[in-house]
DNA sequence: GTGATGCTTCGACAAGCATCAAACGATGTG
DNA sequence: CACATCGTTTGATGCTTGTCGAAGCATCAC
């Protein structure tokens, strides 16, 4: 049974939450990988993809970091998390924001 | 005689820097007063407006975060220092960012 | 010159954070 | 059932960071 993990309401985003979660390059990484896509994707193969040489604690964390700043959401479906960017909520509170940080270069 | 502190070139802006700058909403809330206008201005002036209970040393250490972030130029003028937002920088670079962050609500 | 003013640097401290190994929990597979 | 798998939580560690007081450094006024 997919159960989708705590989140914040649009209403309490928090921009100091967002943008500390958004500065650490390993967490900039999976968004980068989750923003070019649209579907729900198995949050291991973003893992995969961000190629962070980073433990799986670690990277655990920081996807409780995004969750937490409401950047993106979280389904556990059996042992697997399913992971989306909140785009239209952040679009709403915060309009071009990913746009700007994720497509950058 | 005005001379600008040092300062990053626009190659050289480093996008973890700058979002690890303007997380701190006491560094945002003085982007935010500075962004408000856009004639270079007292920094005194701006850290009045935006009415931190910070002490100078603090003040002085944003300012510095701030400005080698690339976000502003800092010129010192006698005892004074006139600081300005590097929009045009900024906006070749990560172009919305600024306008994303500042003017959010 | 002396003194005042505005900002910066130094040194210290407390809090926060990224990281990992180990242990845990839940779910799937035999 | 036992066992493997995937992810989380816990605890510990080292680094970073926001903060201030005190001292330092220019600059301006007298």
């Amino acid at each position: 049974m997919p159960r989708a993990l705590p989140e914040p309401s649009v209403d309490s985003f928090d921009l100091t939450v967002i943008l500390s979660a958004l500065a650490e390059p390993g967490r900039r990484a999976l968004m980068t990988e989750l923003y070019r896509g649209s579907e729900p994707i198995d949050c291991a193969v973003i893992a995969e993809k961000a190629d962070l040489g980073l433990s799986s604690p670690t990277i655990s964390h920081h996807y409780r970091v995004l969750r937490e700043a409401g950047l993106i959401r979280t389904i556990a479906e059996g042992r697997k998390r399913i992971v989306t960017v909140r785009r239209l909520d952040m679009e709403a509170r915060f309009p071009g924001l990913l746009s700007a940080v994720l497509t950058g270069r």
